[in-house]
DNA sequence: TATGAATGAGCCTTCATTCAT
DNA sequence: AATGAATGAAGGCTCATTCAT
């Protein structure tokens, strides 16, 4: 079968997978997902082949959305200070304004229904981005812990932030966000 | 009395459930659960009047569990810095020993089937720990971001340490364990 | 096994029976109908065999107790009409009384569930009243349409009457038993 | 669109569910109609969403179509006593013509799950033709009991007419018409 | 005998998926 | 390609009945 005829139509059942999924996790039905996308409940089917395929693709989708934002290009004459705060605004930044999305990641991380392929292939979306951090981090923190630091942590803290931020008042996130990178900073520091 | 409800069968039910519940989240049946507690699939609805008070007790009893852990008496002349690394300790050795639990909680708290009161009765289970550690940042982190430290910081970063430690050989655990507390102690001073 | 100790026990567990079952038919489950009598689940089933022999005997009981109520003993002197007359008072009156009983007997009246022997051994307790009601209306009514008055239209007409009256203000219920008992006698004349 | 609803298919169910309700009341499970018409579980829900939506639709379909006999053009100078017949005619033949239809009937009159409203739109259904009973009673019955003698003794009787024809050999049914009308014409006289 | 926990078949309903239109 | 009716395997839960206490 060709490409299917309408991209508009797949991410509208996205979309609505998203809204929903964020809700009620996986558990949300093929048929509310349809229903909310404007499609038939059949036309999901030849979009995703299963409900665990369009689970998977949405994670993915999400995934390489937020892996986009992180390819920065740094001012020049940037201190690795600087570089990480870059890095660290885009991420809160990125799910202040996703707050859907960061549900449903939250929702599908923990679901056995992403397959350990979808979960390695996000990983290397990132691995440009995080080369970048180890390189801003090489003086700063010790070698012995900085995959702890970069891959556990990192993504970890970003996470509980954006979490605090999407439930808090505005003039509160510059601070919120500042509170979360110092943390980060002081605590990495050798 | 007839046979009396047997506390070995509640366990049972609940046991089986941790494990289910940890692999496949909520989605894990009623069905599955009863066998894997040996017990008939209607006997789960004695000791539970519906799957949605199974998963809350659940959470529940976890949560109490690790509560109970947190009930530090702290040796005399301690410092402030040795307090929290005493209840770091205890976190971390908790969800090291009780891996399915941990991973239990990490799903259903992101499950809409675990209520709001079911959430606050677990706060407050945990208030006079989050109060004693409260205490003893007094003097060493900034007020202002008190909170986010201690109800944000805390627990995320003591998951994110119990889940590396968890597929972590051995003799890193006590690395790990280093590195995340200094990680804590020095991002959160003022 | 000798007969169960307490008659009263068994007389709890059919009152209960014929609440439930007037309220919801055959559907309502012995476990119901044990919390409503004050005995324990099993209890129910060490008076009576199956659900299906409650059923049964509920039935039975109800219908020995109209028939019990149906054996007149005549004024002396007394006219066919008038004695047709008596009947008719005690059937209203029986019913007027007995409300709930009445609804059981319309839901197990149409119950596969209460067996032909059941309604056979009924039939049996009505033989002596049938026989002096024929002989009451031999002189009034078609011979050939006797059994058609009788086994058909009397309890049934009487039946009707009894719904009426049973939802009718206490000083109409002399005139319904008039108006009705009228239709009976004067529709079935030759 | 795509394969319309069928509606030989919502017969199907609708026949299916009278045969088996007329024999086992609202016990008939849903399994077994959809069995018996032929049909996979779960359609019977794309046609009814529940099993009391089932019910009441089969009520109110059973009570429609007698409804529609019900409504007569009377032959020219007819008179009360001849339109009365031409009713009770109706009535009696689609009883021994229907018997399920009666039985089902029987059987939800009594049932719980048969809602309110649906008894009130099905008395409304035959709101006409008991007008039109009304007017031809209008000279023959004392008014005081015109309610009594329609509402309740005339399907009543009715009723209990259908019963016998249809357990009876067929030369006696227009005997046994006649008898029941004799009766409830006679005994409604003033 | 009385109790009520234990059992597992069966119930109504939902749901991912298929397929006729 | 799009639709949504059709399917039948589960799913959560109930219930008559059994049986350990």
């Amino acid at each position: 079968m060709a490409r299917p005829l309408s991209e508009a139509k797949r991410e509208a059942i996205l979309t609505a997978a998203a809204k929903l999924v964020a809700a009620s996790g996986t558990e949300a039905s093929t048929a509310s997902i349809a229903k909310a996308a404007g499609v038939a409940e059949g036309t999901i089917f030849t979009y995703f082949a299963t409900k665990d395929n369009l689970l998977n693709q949405l994670f993915l989708e999400i995934e390489a959305n937020l892996a986009k934002r992180m390819q920065i290009t740094y001012p020049a004459n940037c201190s690795p200070r600087e570089r990480i705060w870059y890095i660290w605004d885009q991420l809160i930044e990125w799910g202040a304004a996703n707050p859907t999305w960061c549900k449903v990641l939250r929702q599908l991380k923990v679901s056995d229904r992403i397959t350990n392929e979808t979960r390695g292939i996000c990983n290397a979306l990132f691995r440009e981005s995080r080369d970048l951090v180890e390189q801003s981090m090489a003086g700063h923190a010790d070698p012995e812990r900085m995959a702890f630091y970069i891959d556990t942590v990192l993504i970890g803290l970003a996470d509980m932030t954006i979490d605090v931020v999407v439930i808090s008042p505005k003039e509160q996130h510059e601070q919120l966000k500042r509170a979360s990178f110092d943390l980060y900073w002081k605590g990495t520091a050798a």
